[in-house]
DNA sequence: CCTACCGATCGGTAGG
DNA sequence: CCTACCGATCGGTAGG
């Protein structure tokens, strides 16, 4: 079928631009690098995006999406704080390992989206933001967590998590999550 | 003196190639950006730089050499581990107030550092790590910390320090730092 | 430190 | 999806 064929290839596009997007960011990789990596003369790229900052701005949404989407599952849930934090560092992980190179192209090129995406984009993050600093003082408040600014122990969390974005190739899943998940309760615990 | 202002001058576009860098990427930096924010025509950034990976270079090099030099005054003092570790999180402090944007680019855009300048910076940089580790092992020996992988520790210690470089902006450094050793060594305590 | 300029490469288009 | 090509911009040099 035509349309699944011109879909996958177009997706394959995008996962070979976050492969060279991750390697060499996002200004100093061409469409020629592109081109010559998916085997394709660098004008027939054309035949499936419009632009360059199309391929940033749909590897930067998917992530933005998925981060998003996860963290609203696990906002609503009815367990305690300590169980939400696990959710949410798996939910870190899940991406880090299911998509690797899109995942710190999301984390280290948003900069260069252009708008609107790019104003779009930062709205995403403050409101993951909100929610993660949410739980975080839901915890302070009910006597389970013990730190003095959420502010900063987000951005420790949240940086710490990242981490794990370039630890996916020496560590396994499950070892990586509960070294993870200790280091961050027993920074959070009171 | 002409040597004098011929070094300063030199030591100005340094400064302001770091501003750059910082915002918009290495690659995402051109010398004629440079050149109209320092107030010259672009080829005259050329009698002061051999070329705009030597500014790369100069700032990355820099930068390293603070924090080598740092961490072997650090490493060889007669104090406790604990008392390491806020001496290493006090420099990282010091290096992220006093020279913010250079930092950044030490901290983002090393790996666009021509040969054989990267792989120095490489070395310089796995000495680091290497000796934080030994002091974090040292601390676990003597049953002062408590946390099951030097690596992962030293990852997560470093990455909520390298936040301290966007965080310069919004909090004095005296709360940053008793927050930052708070909530690190919390982390690590037994 | 400037004017004038170089070849290389950039993102992208026309037309088939 | 390719050939052929566009104007813009790149890092950098010559010469004064």
């Amino acid at each position: 079928m035509k349309t699944v064929s011109t879909i996958s290839k177009k997706q394959f596009i995008i996962n070979t631009a976050a492969d060279l997007f991750k390697e060499k960011g996002y200004s100093g990789t061409s469409i020629r690098d592109l081109a010559s990596k998916v085997g394709l003369e660098p004008s027939s790229i054309y035949s499936h995006i419009k632009s360059k900052e199309e391929l940033l701005s749909e590897i930067c949404l998917g992530c933005a999406r998925q981060f998003t989407d996860g963290m609203e599952g696990i906002y609503v849930l009815k367990i305690s704080v300590r169980k939400k934090i696990k959710a949410l560092i798996g939910l870190h992980l899940d991406m880090a390992f299911t998509y690797p190179a899109s995942v710190t192209v999301f984390n280290d090129e948003w900069r260069h989206l252009p708008e609107p995406v790019l104003s779009d984009f930062i709205l995403m993050r403050k409101d993951y933001e909100k929610k993660f600093k949410r739980i975080l003082m839901e915890g302070n408040n009910e006597g389970k967590f013990n730190f003095s600014n959420p502010e900063i122990a987000f951005n420790i969390i949240i940086k710490s998590l990242s981490w794990s974005y370039e630890a996916v190739k020496k560590y396994k899943r499950e070892d990586l999550e509960s070294e993870l998940s200790d280091f961050i309760l027993n920074a959070l615990n009171k």
